[in-house]
Order: C-alpha cells, then structure tokens, then sequence
DNA sequence: GCACGCGTCCCACTGGGTGGAACCAGATGC
DNA sequence: GCATCTGGTTCCACCCAGTGGGACGCGTGC
C-alpha cells in the first residue's frame, strides 16, 4: 500500500508533498485519517509528520482539523514571479479597472495552465470566473491565449496537440481553430475569449512582454457575457500591459 | 557550525524550513553557497535539498540563481484562514475603496503581528504602506489595535507587557496609553492610527468578529497622512467589518 | 598560467524515519 | 452497563534515506 506515485523512491520531502497537495479548494479542514487516505500514507506516518509540520507552522491544527498555514500564505507571496509582476502591475490594473469598470486579472503561465495571481473587482459587482490562486487551461482563456501566443512555436504545437477539454460549448477544442486564432493574437495584440471558460463570462486579454526577458504574464478585463464589448476594451487592455511591461523591465535588470 | 536553531534535533524537514526560510522580501534569487551560509547548513546538503524541492516546484532555478516556486503561491493560497476571509471580505473591500477612494487593507492576526492578506489600491494612487503577505506590528497599526481589543485580557497584557519598539515618532509604546486606547476601541468600534507606522500614513481599522467564533480579522482604510480625515471614514469602516463578519458567518458553521 | 569561488558528486557511516500493531479516547447504540 | 466503531497517538525493532567532508570540474579574473 505504497504511496501513489509514479517512481516510488520516495523521502520525507514527498511525503510531505502528498499531505499537502491533499488539500484542496475548498474543504474546511481534514481529519488524520482523510488525510493519510488521500495522501495514500500509513495513518502512523500521517500523524507523525502533520505534528512536524504544525511545528513548523505550515500547517494549522484545530482540534482534529488539520489546515494549511497562514504561513504558507506569507511564504507563497514572497515567490519571486508573482511578487514582482504583481507589484509593476497593481497600480496598473487598478487604473484600467478604473477605465473599464469591469473585473481585471493578471496571469502567469505555467505549462498548460494560467494561474491567476492578483484580481482587482470591478464596478458591477459580477462575479469574477477566477480567483487569485487558482489555474485555467490556457486554451480556454483569454489570458492563455493571449500567453500562448507568445511561445515559442515548439511549445505551441506541444500544447495544441494534446487533447484540448471544452469547458463550455464555446471552447475551442480544434487545434487548427486555435492555432489560426493565435496568429490573429499576435498580429492583433489581444486575445479575446466568449464564454470559452464560464458560459456566463466575456473577456479580453494581452501578454506582458519584457523586451528582453519574454513572457512575464498576461493581463485581462473581464465581464458579464450579455452587456460586455470585448472591442471597447482592446486599446486599453494593450495599453495596460505594455505599461506593466515597461515598469517590470524599470525594476532590474531581467534574469536569466 | 550546526543550523543555528534553538532545539537541535534537526530532521529534513526542519532543514527545509532553514532553507525556505532564508529568502526575504526583497532578494532576486540566491545561490547555493548563500543560501548556505544564510541556512547554517553544509553546502552539500542544501545543495541536494534544493534539488528535490525544485523536483517538488518549492523552488524554481533559473540558472544558478534559486527562487521561492509557484507552486508555493498556489499551496499559500488555499491556505484556509486567508481564503475563506478574503473571499468574504473582497467584495465589501471592493464597496469600502469606492466609498472612500482610499487604500484599503485586511489583515488576520497572528501573535503580535497582522499578517496583510488582501488590498484594494485607492484612487489617489498613495503608495500604500503595507503590501500583501506582510506584517505589520500589532501595536503600530490600526489594524493591530482593532485586533488587539478584541482578544482576552491575558493577551493583551502579554503583547502590552513586552517592549513596545517604536516605528516613528509617533508609534504609542507605553504601555498604560496603549491600554487606555483599547478600551476606547472597544467603546467606539474603530482603531485609529496617526503616523504610527509610516510616517507619512494615517488610518482607520474595525475588527472582524464573527458572533460564534471571535475574531476573524481587521479592515481599514488609510492614506496619505496630510489630507486624510480619519472620523469621515468611521462609519463605513464600522459598516465594512460588521458585512464581512455577517458572510463570513453565512457560509458554514464556525470552526472550533 | 594559477587561484579562487561556485556547484555537483562521491561514498562510508549512522540515526532519523518508518509503519504495523497495540493503545487510548470519545461517540454511538442496544 | 458493555460492545463496538472511528479517529488519533505511541511504541519499537528494523534499515535505508539522508548526511557531510572532501574530491572534482567549471568558469572567471588577475
């Protein structure tokens, strides 16, 4: 009753990983033994190492409940990409929430996946699809496409070629589809997105590119599908992330 | 030249929170032979530590250079006080910034210190003076009073009991004073603070307190120091607190 | 060229980590 | 009341993962 994991040389480190990639999204806290059932860990295991690392103050423990750190949270947000993209784009995306009204969200890619790491609210009160912390495919976004088109061409077909899920009706699955779709992104500078992700959302993104460094995110206004004209928002959405792009490259010089 | 920690029994996981542990705010990556020095461990050791954190996307490499990962973004994200608090607070957070055109801030206490977890930028553009994933004394901010009168008489005695350090000129570091003001806090159901933390700041903070289960948190609203009329914000910021504590009381039961 | 600093690899040693089983605590039920 | 169940902790003999000093290789600068 190994650990589930693919190559089974495993040390503390990943069994650690397992306990706390149990956790997920939204469930307010996990007993021992859920836990140790998740993680596919023997219960004693489970035990000894949640103790270590309630200790050390990445997990929490409230009785039986066992929850992720608060200081986790503060660790997390000193990680370097976010941080740094985070601060040149704050004051901008509050800016163009400003302009637009609606909600704005900066993105970083990571493979197959945009994670979402600052929101600002707009004015409406709609819902926003994403949260701070959370992935979409990058095939079904406006921040992904836009993200996507940026890469290189190897890592564009990479993506392409795996089986693209449809999250809604709307979402291009058809490699041929989004590959033209792209090359309109990149001569266009956005990327829109029409209830592709959520069938009740609308958006418009564009990529954050530093000059020398390449891709450091991507930046979105996002509304209610009905009432939201993707159009109006273009040059500002641009504007924005060149902005972001100009202050990132201000900070230092790019690394790597 | 053991890892400077004051039980030595050190296991792997202990290590990797030396290692975690020796990033910083503000360091655009680090090392191996840094990171060794900073961790107090040999430098083989943190160099094959490293190795599987980066497996595990802990820490990320660019070279020579390491950094604090996504992953740990993500991992601190679904960190449970901060997720449930924010989700229930950004929206009112949202309103509070456009009713007040000022910088908005929440913030979860932990021991003598409010660790900032959300924010929502003013229109003034005033640089705020705390950013998210930071700490802020508990005595010097508005925040941290709001807090601190709301926790049990022992706690307080023991935070106040300590020395006080001061941050400006205007940071309260006596004790009787401090105590004094919280009992007013208490009265009025607003914190105040004038140039206690940054001397160019001023703010306003209400405490979080969700009927069953205590504190949850504090909000407030601040900018700069010169036009910046705290008494004008009281109501709102009282108002703010009082929704955040209902929805977060609405979405399940207390936990403990 | 030589010396220096940095990162990785090697390898004999050992104690931190393991996990099944026993144990304990509280809740439920008849 | 006793039996039972579920969830968490502790025990302890076994042993392999982890250790770290030192050798090695690489790039850099004097």
């Amino acid at each position: 009753m190994r650990a589930e994991r693919g190559d089974d040389a495993l040390g503390v480190l990943d069994r650690m990983t397992c306990i706390l990639e149990a956790f997920d999204q939204d469930d307010r806290g996990l007993g021992i033994s859920e836990l140790a059932l998740r993680a596919g860990l023997p219960k004693s295991t489970v035990s000894r190492l949640v103790a270590t690392l309630v200790r050390q103050r990445y997990l929490e423990r409230d009785g039986r409940l066992i929850h992720l750190g608060l200081r986790l949270f503060e660790l997390g947000q000193l990680a370097e990409q976010p941080r740094e993209l985070r601060i040149a784009a704050l004051p901008v995306m509050t800016d163009l929430r400003n302009r637009t009204g609606e909600n704005v969200h900066l993105a970083i890619r990571d493979a197959r996946a945009m994670v979402c790491i600052a929101m600002v609210r707009g004015r409406g009160g709609a819902m926003p699809a994403v949260r701070t912390g959370t992935r979409v495919p990058i095939h079904a976004s406006a921040l992904g496409k836009a993200a996507l088109a940026h890469a290189a061409p190897a890592e564009v077909d990479e993506v392409v070629s795996e089986e693209l899920d449809a999250l809604t009706t709307e979402t291009v699955t058809d490699p041929v589809l989004l590959e033209r779709e792209l090359a309109d992104i990149r001569r266009g500078g956005t990327a829109v997105e029409d209830r592709e992700l959520d069938p009740d959302v609308r958006g418009i993104a564009a990529a954050v590119l530093v000059p020398g460094s390449g891709l450091a995110g991507a930046i979105s206004v996002s509304g209610r599908a009905e009432d939201f004209d993707a159009s109006r928002y273009a040059a500002d959405v641009r504007a924005a992330a060149k902005t972001v792009a100009q202050r990132l490259a201000s900070f230092g010089p790019a690394r790597g």
